[in-house]
RNA sequence: GCCCAGGUGGCGGAAUUGGUAGACGCGCUGGAUUCAAAAUCCAGUUCCGCAAGGAGUGAGGGUUCGAUUCCCUCCCUGGGUACCA
């Protein structure tokens, strides 16, 4: 029997589905390993063959992990909130729990084809209440605490107030946007309102008016990292400034751990590096600038105080609250007109300006706090409001925007800098000694920061400070198919619904879009008021908000969900915790992650700042989610291409036309130019370089055509315009092209390409079309897209596992071509033949094996084992083949042998593996939990070695020597050689490198 | 602009610590088998050259007995980021 998948794979996924063969335990001697890929959104075109890459790498190391003994967690669930499912709600109608529900289908059975060893049991999706019962719980939790700076953690909020009863807000050290300070008295005396907002200040989730990046489109809010060059990662809209009240979220109390952690990651350096940029810590000072004419101050951030004396004007953020007070009548009109035109600017705008120098002048003075020298006061939208304080002391000599804008409107430039020129540009190096500075001057750049902040503190101006770009996450959406919120609101404040409430579940609506008067989705619910009395969802038509109110209209975004599941599948069904203490002691975090490196600012930076947050409350023990992770890179599409021409006109007689009823449509019909001829044109500068059998064979066509015009019109000066040059790239489906060879009968049947029907087609020498090709990302508008369902089908399940994995190495970006899949299925095959006699049966001898297979066994393994360790898939694959291939050499029958080879290959190909380990008569059961083979050095041991022998560096021949002598002996033998002596043309040999066991290198 | 990856045959890629460059697979060429095809097997396949020989890992330079590997300068491709004071 040959090796026949079709029946082997789907034997063999049934006996693991029935047995639960993958199941993890959650109380084992075994020491465990979480091994998890990230979390898929089931969207409605299925897998393409790019997505299992990642799973089926994890699914190896997996398995590899459970032979070596391990008690392994393989989870997967769904990511199934999310924008697509509401979009095509929009659309049609359809419920999005309906069409997420059928994806989540069509996702499972194309990922059960591939016999990936998951454990299903643990299987969770975030649109289900059972699981967002928990993700509102979380909410629930940041909202209840506060970020304690002093003991670095988050605390409860209620230890917040007795601090504020008991002393006021002036010695708290908290992360927190309040701008007041109060003392007890003045706390106790604020009513609930104001209470409430003051706490909203230092909740970390919390409802505040910010800015946010608002997408009229998408009819919602998005988070920083949702947006891509200036427009919504999702559907490439524009997105523009907009004040709302909003949840969010208070990352940036996290920001300095959120830096810190990285280092103990094993993750790549770039990864870490986004993320370190992300979130832009910077050290400087905050420095107090009196004005000249009113009470008040300007607030700078810097991080060069050390030139401090070099100041020699201040901007504004346009929107800064001071410009409109401190702007000197003479200035007003001007300041308004420019205020408003920075404000009809979208970010976007702003950032796509960035060379054009725009600024105006409020007429206002500073007061300089060392030297008492008024300093003009600008305003410029270079200046970003929501960084630092949204002013800056403009520092010319030392900044090339402060030197550009100065420069711009002839502001006075005072060079601080000993000995540097700064007339063509600023000096922005943070090295170099102060001058003309005082008490700085001829302090080192480093010495004179550190003088300089003693100095602004000494003086009350101001004190050392750190800074974050990192700013804090909208949490709100204005869309339906998200996590409802479980709160409700009494006299416009938030309240939380009780834990024991929850899941507060998601309402229908009649509608996905936003209500007349512009309210999110939600608004468009009946049943959606919170009665306090019956602690129930009631209709909104009792709200008295004496008893009943309305609850919030806003859903999470879809990092909430994602933020947390790796922490769930530790304990997927728990319904009394998010997840049990012991299961999270147990499991921990998870070993290694295997997923896209687009998620480097979005879902990476927000788990791990959850799970330091959960780690905080005591929650969980540890307070980094993912430990290793690894970042697989794209498979691309390789697209193929057809060269057209369309006839378009005609010349001669104007009396006939195309539009003519009569006209011969087949005149009409497009012509189509093979790859390799139409390169050729290409080629050719000039049409007379274009070579003549094209142009013979294009003039055929002509005159074939012009004679159906001549025969139906009588007319023979009339016939049609071919542009030689002319030819246009047309995408046609890769499943009509094998090998670049256009199946053209095929193809033509399919109604989106019949327009390859009835035309003319210049063929290659050899009568084939060949195609163009592209690579590029895999897109159905491409025709590109190459699912795993029909590769399954063809070739099995094993062979696309292995072949996946030997396209190269998995965090590279890599074109996907089918040509080489051939290769690796027919080394199943001959695995298959190696361990079967030509009758087709089982065949093997339990003799011990031989010295030469033995070797090749070890090697193997050696190979194997250190390939697997570094996550080299792709040389595992290749050394299989070897191994393969010197077997079937040696004509190796023995049973041992086949034994540990089978094992060594099952994380790779677990269904061949499993039925070759049944046939090699092991007990019934499963090859999963064999113990992965030991490796024997002793069996590579040689007595001899074949010294390659180079001449200047340059290998020349070899020489087969025992391992036994010495380099002055090796080197004797080596001399002694007759094609030594012809290298060395007569000459002695400067010098003789010998390396035992490695190499010779004689030096001429 | 700045930061991070990467650049090796016709193609995907290998070379793990500075030690035989091009493993393995595809493709291609020739042959065997076959009525034929598929499949299989054998031989060859970095480039130039009939050969002897020479060149060769993006380009140039350096360190070294020896460099795809280490150092410097530059070019190209991909990713991130972009007035962050």
């Amino acid at each position: 029997m040959e090796y026949n998948f079709r029946d082997i794979e789907p034997k063999w996924r049934k006996i693991w589905a029935d047995n639960k063969t993958f199941k993890a335990e959650d109380d084992s001697s075994k020491p465990k390993y979480y091994v998890l890929d990230m979390f898929p959104y089931p969207s409605g075109a299925g897998l393409h063959v790019g997505h299992p890459l990642g799973y089926i790498a994890s699914d190896i190391y997996a398995r590899y992990k459970r032979l070596q003994g391990f008690n392994v967690l393989h989870p997967m669930g769904y990511d199934s909130f999310g924008l697509p499912a509401e979009q095509y709600a929009i659309q049609t109608g359809q419920h999005p729990a309906v069409t997420t529900e059928e994806n989540i289908a069509r996702y499972r059975d194309q990922l059960d084809k591939i016999g990936f060893s998951f454990d299903w049991d643990r299987e969770v999706r975030t649109s289900s209440p059972e699981y967002y019962k928990w993700t509102q719980w979380i909410f629930k939790e940041l909202y209840d605490c506060y970020y304690n700076n002093t003991t670095n953690k988050a605390e409860r909020i209620s230890n917040l107030i007795s601090e504020f009863e008991s002393k006021g807000n002036g010695n708290v050290d908290a992360c927190s946007d309040c701008e007041i300070i109060f003392s007890a008295e003045e706390w106790k005396s604020f009513d609930a309102k104001k209470k409430e907002e003051i706490l909203h200040n230092y909740r970390l989730a919390f409802l505040a008016d910010s800015w946010v990046n608002w997408c009229p489109a998408l009819g919602t809010v998005l988070a920083n990292d949702e947006i891509v060059n200036g427009v919504s990662e999702r559907g490439g809209h524009p997105v523009e400034q907009k004040l709302m009240r909003q949840w969010s979220m208070r990352i940036k109390a996290y920001a300095e751990r959120l830096l810190t952690g990285l280092d103990g990651l094993d993750w790549v350096e770039s990864i870490k590096e986004i993320q370190r940029n992300w979130i832009g810590k910077s050290v400087g000072a905050s420095v107090r600038f009196e004005c000249e004419s009113e009470s008040e101050f300007i607030e700078v951030f810097t991080t060069r105080p050390d030139t401090i004396f070099g100041v020699s004007f201040m901007v504004l953020a346009p929107e800064h609250p001071l410009v409109d007070q401190i702007t000197t009548p003479e200035y007003a009109a001007q300041v308004a007109e420019y205020k408003k035109n920075a404000s009809l600017k979208s970010e976007r705008d702003r950032q796509a300006d960035v060379k054009n120098i725009s600024g105006q002048n409020t007429g206002a003075f500073a007061i300089h706090p060392f030297t008492g020298e008024k300093i003009q006061i600008w305003i410029g939208d270079y200046v970003l409001a929501s960084y630092g304080t949204g002013a800056v002391m403009a520092v010319p000599c030392g900044d090339q925007r402060d030197w550009d804008f100065a420069k711009h409107f002839g502001i006075e430039i005072k060079n601080i800098f000993e000995s540097i020129d700064i007339s063509e540009a600023a000096y922005a190096e943070k090295s170099g000694k102060i001058a003309h500075s005082d008490f700085l001057s001829g302090l080192e750049v480093k010495d004179a920061m550190k003088k300089a902040i003693e100095a602004i503190e000494a003086k009350g101006l101001g004190k050392g400070k750190t800074n974050y770009r990192l700013r804090d996450a909208v949490f709100s959406r204005q869309r339906y198919w998200g996590e409802p919120f479980p709160v409700y609101y009494q006299d416009g404040l938030p309240k939380m619904i009780h834990t024991r409430d929850l899941p507060i579940i998601l309402p229908e609506v009649e509608k996905y879009l936003p209500t007349e008067d512009g309210k999110p989705p939600l608004g468009n619910a009946h049943k959606w008021a919170w009665d306090t009395v019956d602690n129930q969802i009631v209709d909104t038509v009792n709200i008295d908000n004496k008893t009943v109110f309305p609850i919030e209209l806003n859903t999470m975004p879809g990092w909430a969900g994602s933020s947390w599941y790796f922490l769930r599948y530790m304990d997927p069904k728990n319904e009394q915790e998010f997840v049990s203490k012991s299961a999270a002691d147990y499991w921990k975090n998870v070993d290694l992650y295997i997923g896209g490196s687009e998620h480097a600012t979005g879902h990476l930076l927000y788990s791990r700042f959850w799970t330091k947050f959960l780690h905080d409350q005591g929650f969980i023990s540890f307070d980094e989610p993912f430990q290793k992770m690894i970042n697989q890179g794209m498979i691309l599409g390789r697209s193929s291409l057809v060269y057209c021409q369309y006839i378009l006109g005609l010349f001669g007689d104007l009396s006939i036309s195309v539009d003519n009823p009569n006209f011969p449509q087949e005149v009409l019909a497009p012509i189509f130019i093979s790859a390799n001829k139409y390169k050729a044109i290409r080629n050719a500068d000039d049409l007379e370089n274009i070579p003549n059998e094209i142009i013979d064979e294009i003039e055929n066509i002509r005159t074939k055509r012009n004679k159906i015009i001549e025969e139906r019109f009588g007319n023979n000066n009339t016939g049609i315009i071919i542009d030689y040059q002319q030819f246009i790239p047309k995408y046609i489906d890769i499943k009509y092209v094998d090998n670049d060879v256009l199946d053209i009968s095929s193809a033509e049947k399919d109604s989106l390409f019949s327009f390859l029907k009835n035309a003319d087609f210049i063929l290659e020498d050899d009568g084939t079309y060949i195609c163009g090709h592209e690579v590029e990302k895999m897109s159905k508008s491409k025709f590109n897209v190459q699912t795993p369902d029909e590769l399954v089908e063809k070739f099995g399940a094993d062979t696309l596992r292995m072949y996946e994995m030997f396209l190269g190495p998995l965090e590279q970006f890599k074109p996907w071509d089918t040509k080489g899949i051939n290769g690796v299925h027919n080394f199943l095959r001959k695995l298959w033949r190696l361990m079967h006699n030509e009758e087709g049966n089982i065949s093997y001898t339990t003799d011990a094996p031989n010295k030469e297979s033995l070797k090749t066994l070890h090697k193997t393994i050696k190979k194997l084992s250190d390939d697997l360790e570094r996550f080299s898939f792709n040389t595992g694959v290749s050394n299989f083949m070897i191994c393969v291939n010197e077997l079937t050499e040696q004509k190796c029958t023995s049973r041992e042998i086949f034994q540990q080879l089978v094992i060594l290959l099952s994380p790779y190909a677990p269904h061949i593996a499993e039925e070759l380990w049944e046939k090699l008569g092991n007990e019934k059961g499963t090859i999963s939990y064999a113990a992965f083979p030991k490796f024997d050095e002793s069996v590579l041991v040689e007595a001899n070695f074949e010294y390659p022998v180079s001449f200047n560096g340059k290998m020349r021949f070899k020489v087969e020597l025992p391992l036994s002598l010495t380099p002055q002996e090796v080197e004797k033998e080596v001399m002694s050689r007759e094609e030594a002596k012809k290298y060395l043309e007569g000459k002695d040999p400067k010098k003789v490198i010998v390396v035992p066991g490695r190499i010779v290198n004689v030096v001429m």
